[in-house]
DNA sequence: CATTTTGTTTAATTATTTTCAAACAAAGTT
DNA sequence: AACTTTGTTTGAAAATAATTAAACAAAATG
């Protein structure tokens, strides 16, 4: 893996360079390398630890307390925290077959344990109750160093198959509902969950347009000149400054006749306060199967 | 759009940034706007431009010539050259009515036009000689800025959940063909083109371990210890030095019993000279399919 | 074979980023 | 109220990256 300095560290971490370095010397939190002219890097390693902190910092730890946990300690109060013990009921062991499968890159029996559970609980129910808690459980699983990327884009690609299929599957919109523009803002690349929505929407008899990953704004306001969709969904999962995203929603917002929904990482999309009437924050794929 | 420094243009083209200065000075080729610091600074035209001058250079074109056309007939020059008049026949209606639904984002008529191809032509040949060639055109569109991004993601978008609905519904081996792994490396974000070699690897029975775009080479390494594919599948796409590419398709070939089979940008990977005989250079999917 | 075209190398100047230490300020704790 | 924790600000030195001009060298052209 490349090395990062430390400036693309902030940008990935949405942590300040200056306070990377502060902690580095009090708390020696994180001690990175150095290169031979005496400037630090960082390696995937450290991303997943740094990320890691910032977790439990939102969570409401403290900086000198975090420091001073070991690296088991640091493990068991990261997981506490995302609640992976949280044994939902009858998920829980799917969701644990599901990893297994990945792990060994088996995607026969990731097929068939997937569809066991849409046999069981229903396509709806698996996505929402298995897939998704089993993404964020990769995703966890990076983060402390158990699973390869590799294995996140060997599952993905199979739930993806499994999803677009399903959408392609529906029956098609009498064009009746409203008209939905679906899309995540430039940095955002983690479509699964927007592919999801995409289906909610369309089995809802709903119209979408869907443009996915990585869209940036200009390209988006030129857009809505021909799309006149009535509502906006988006998603925020990437670190970045809020200040940028509350300008972004504003703007989108500032079209006539058009509802953003936006959702995302807690931290991120909470706290936001616009003072806009057509901007809806959801905490959930849930909340918008309930919104429509 | 945010402006790209020297640096980040060289990147995103491939051509040297002392090369791009030189031939601001001497032909003032791309003139860009510059920082209050004297800094240069370039905005996704230039990037456009840029990437055209590339392509016109790779054709044989001399940098001299180039930089003497008028717009008009460096445009018509460029469009000469990717022949997107090379009327192949009774696809090109079909190919200008895609490109139509794309920029109204008319999500209907995309799909049956689409859905009228494949009834007449078949599934196999509508994405060989109606989707390449359109997708092919949507990039010369946006290359000469008649195209947005975002009506090529909404475009795409149809196309991959057609793709993989035809994957899915395509009988599952039954374990006799070969072991196929197919992913982009890292910096390549285009896997439409890797979804459709999944699909056809997979219509013909064989196995295949789909690991999609933007994969590190360090990941890839490790699975290649679990998953013992009988063959890789990959595509060079975005521009990089050429000696980057023969160090890890050398790397990636080192492992026994493996086939490398690559393809991609011709200007890229057509005059590789590996010396080694489990690297096998494919000049488009139809070879794939001949091959298997 | 001389000339032109073209990209690379060199060297000096300026701008930006990283580094470190120390001071500062807001908030929580004792 | 004094102390602790924590992140930000300030300022100066070092490293890196961008700027220019001029010289260089390989390949194509005449």
């Amino acid at each position: 893996m490349k090395p990062y300095q430390i400036n693309e560290l902030e940008r990935l971490t949405g942590i300040k360079a200056h306070t990377i370095r502060i902690w580095e010397k009090r708390y020696g939190l994180i001690t990175p390398l150095r290169t031979s002219t005496n400037r630090r890097y960082y390696s995937d390693d450290e991303v997943r630890k740094l990320l890691n902190v910032s977790t439990l910092l939102s969570k409401g730890h403290k900086i000198s307390k975090i420091a001073c946990l070991t690296e088991i300690e640091f493990t068991n109060e990261l997981l506490a925290e995302n609640s992976l013990l949280k044994s939902n009921n009858s998920y829980e062991g799917l969701i644990n077959d599901l990893l297994k499968s990945m792990l060994n890159f088996d995607e026969q029996s990731l097929e068939s344990i997937f569809q066991l559970s849409v046999t069981r609980h229903g396509f709806y129910n698996t996505m929402l109750h298995v897939v998704y808690p089993f993404l964020n459980k990769v995703g966890m699983l990076w983060r402390i160093d158990e699973a390869e990327t590799a294995q996140e884009h060997f599952a993905t690609a199979v739930i993806r198959r499994k999803l677009q299929a399903a959408t392609e599957a529906l029956p098609k919109a009498i064009n009746k509902g409203n008209k939905f523009l679906l899309f995540l803002p430039e940095g955002e690349w983690h479509d699964t969950g927007l592919l999801f929505a995409d289906y909610v929407i369309r089995s809802k008899q709903h119209e979408s347009v869907y443009l996915g990953q990585n869209l940036n704004q200009e390209s988006l306001l030129k857009v809505l000149q021909v799309v006149k969709p009535d509502y906006l969904l988006l998603f925020y999962i990437t670190a970045r400054p809020i200040e940028e995203i509350r300008k972004q929603l504003l703007l989108f917002a500032g079209h006539n006749e058009i509802t953003v929904l936006v959702t995302g990482t807690p931290s991120l999309i909470s706290n936001l306060d616009l003072g806009v009437s057509n901007v809806v924050c959801l905490s959930s794929v849930n909340d918008l199967f309930d919104y429509l």
